[in-house]
RNA sequence: GGCCUCAUCGUCUAACGGUUAGGACGCCAGGUUCUCAUCCUGGCAAUUGGAGUUCGAUUCUCCAUGAGGUCACCA
């Protein structure tokens, strides 16, 4: 496999939702599965739009998720700058080979002009081109006025690899800005520039750029260009499946994903198997795998939903097959302030119960907050369980008793615990539904936890009877 | 409105023109000595519609319908 380089060019005008986040991934898996290179670009034309603060969100969110790219606005490289902003002596010295050939004129209109052109085209029910209104001498350009390509419109077949051969008519090629009235180009005009230079093998981005690339094409051979190859991704939809995911729509910062605890590879193995799948009946990879099987050819011409559900299986998952002390590494943060004195070999094993039942980290309080604090004796849990429920308070009293003084005799290892309990079921004759609920609900006093013997045993003996006396003095 | 693209269970998807249309999430029902979860078993659930080509269309063609994109001095 040729090595092929491949680039995330955003703009700075806000956080990364998945949309996003999965173009840059497609490109990160073809640059890293070929060997080629990853290019981080930031396309910062338009002053009035761009956010403060954006481009260290979109670096950060790079890095959080592993998609390191190889060369970049904050780590340079051999076609530095990668900031457009920085790069307009380019764009001026192939907008004036433009100018030269006669394929870049300036625009003689106001925009209030334009703007009349364009209603009226609307009114007529007709696509809006510029080129019908095309100045048959236009005034020389002196950088105040917007530079327009002179187009060629014409016919083209292309392929693209993702939504395969495409084809479009003379109609679509019109006299695009090149570059702005107050000097900067325009993306349709800097991207092509810039990954041109940037030697750029593969462009991969949204589908909202599909209609304008026959323009591109076009100006591609003003230029004397070979366009590189193209993949177009469809968009991912939001819950609703009508439109594509936005912001104000709700689409989340995926930064927010991994503040919950959601691990950087299921956001990365659950956006790629949005629209991607390897014809295998594998859901659940790897980054490593991810990058091995990739396929621009096995991704999905349509778009996808954004599945919350499907997320959090994915999570838990991927969760699960983490080594314990790898997920003990990643749980620093998000343990509750009750565990704050406990041990790390504590938290480890308590970690280790609940491995098995955890969907994303931010539930880690809530899940073993019994571990480390006495919580008060909640009546309802009993008075509501269904097995329970039946038992009358004397005779549960007299069950938790007799549990009381066999383990007292237990040494407290899991091994011990269990066949103590499982003696204790034979000589009272009781089911476990009854007898290990009492049990377990008196020393955890939570609606939920991992296995009774488990449980007992890491919460050592003193804690576990004290709590049963606490249950028995409330019974 | 023009142009472009797309269309399989509720969702993500698989199926050289020949399968009882498969898998996963979710949901439901069981099982795994307690709860929750895991794991296992089973169940419900789809080819947008209509023509055509073919011995045979989810698959190829056309039309319709629906959805999305685009027609910016935004990217």
């Amino acid at each position: 496999m040729k090595p092929i380089r491949t680039r995330f060019a955003p703009s700075p005008t806000g956080f990364l939702h998945v949309g996003g986040i999965r173009t840059a991934l497609f490109a990160w898996l073809v640059a890293r599965q070929s060997g080629g290179q990853f290019v981080l670009r930031f396309e910062d034309t338009d002053k009035k739009r761009e956010v403060e603060g954006a481009r260290q969100h979109l670096i950060e969110c790079l890095r959080t998720l592993g998609l390191m790219y190889d060369e970049g606005p904050d780590i340079g490289g051999p076609h530095a700058p990668y900031v457009q902003s920085e790069r307009l002596e380019s764009y001026k010295r192939w907008a004036q080979k433009l100018i030269d050939s006669g394929r870049a004129y300036a625009d003689p209109y106001t925009p209030e002009e334009v703007q009349a052109f364009r209603e009226q085209a609307q009114k007529d029910k007709k696509p809006f081109l510029y080129r019908n209104h095309r100045p048959e001498t236009p005034p020389a350009w002196d950088g105040t006025r917007p530079l327009r390509f002179k187009s060629d419109p014409k016919a083209y077949e292309r392929h693209d690899e993702v939504m395969g051969d495409l084809k479009t008519g003379p109609e679509v090629v019109d006299d695009f800005i090149l570059i702005k009235s107050d000097g900067y180009p325009t993306y349709n005009f800097a991207h092509i520039i810039d990954d041109t230079e940037m030697e750029i093998d593969l462009i991969i981005r949204g589908q909202e750029f599909l209609a304008s690339v026959p323009n591109y094409l076009n100006l591609y051979e003003a230029l004397g260009l070979i366009p590189p190859k193209m993949a177009t991704m469809p968009h991912v939809l939001g819950p609703d499946g009508n439109k594509k995911l936005s912001k104000r729509d709700g689409a989340k910062d995926v930064l927010d994903y991994v503040r919950e605890g959601f691990l950087p590879e299921t956001l990365l193995n659950f956006i790629a198997s949005l629209g991607w799948n390897d014809a295998t009946e594998q859901e659940v990879f790897s980054v490593q795998e991810l990058v091995e099987k990739f396929s621009l050819s096995h991704v999905q011409k349509s778009g996808a939903r954004f599945d919350d559900k499907r997320l959090l299986w994915m999570n838990g998952s991927h969760i699960r097959e983490l080594e314990l002390d790898d997920l003990y590494q990643r749980s620093a943060g998000y343990w509750g302030p009750e565990a704050a004195g406990a041990s790390d070999d504590y938290k480890k094993q308590v970690l280790a119960l609940i491995q098995e039942r955890l969907k994303y980290l931010a539930e880690i309080p809530e899940l073993t907050k019994f571990f480390f604090v006495d919580l008060p004796v909640n009546g309802s849990l009993i008075s509501e369980h269904k097995q329970l429920k039946k038992v009358d308070q004397g005779e549960l009293k007299n069950l938790l008793q007799q549990a009381r003084d066999v383990l007292a005799e237990s040494d407290f290892s899991v091994q011990d615990l269990t066949d103590r309990l499982n003696q204790l079921l034979e000589t009272t004759g009781q089911k476990p539904a009854v007898l290990f609920s009492l049990v377990r609900i008196a020393t955890t006093q939570a609606p939920a936890s991992p296995g009774l013997a488990e449980s007992l045993a890491l919460l050592g003996k003193e804690r576990s009877l004290g709590r049963i006396d606490q249950q028995l003095a409330a019974l």
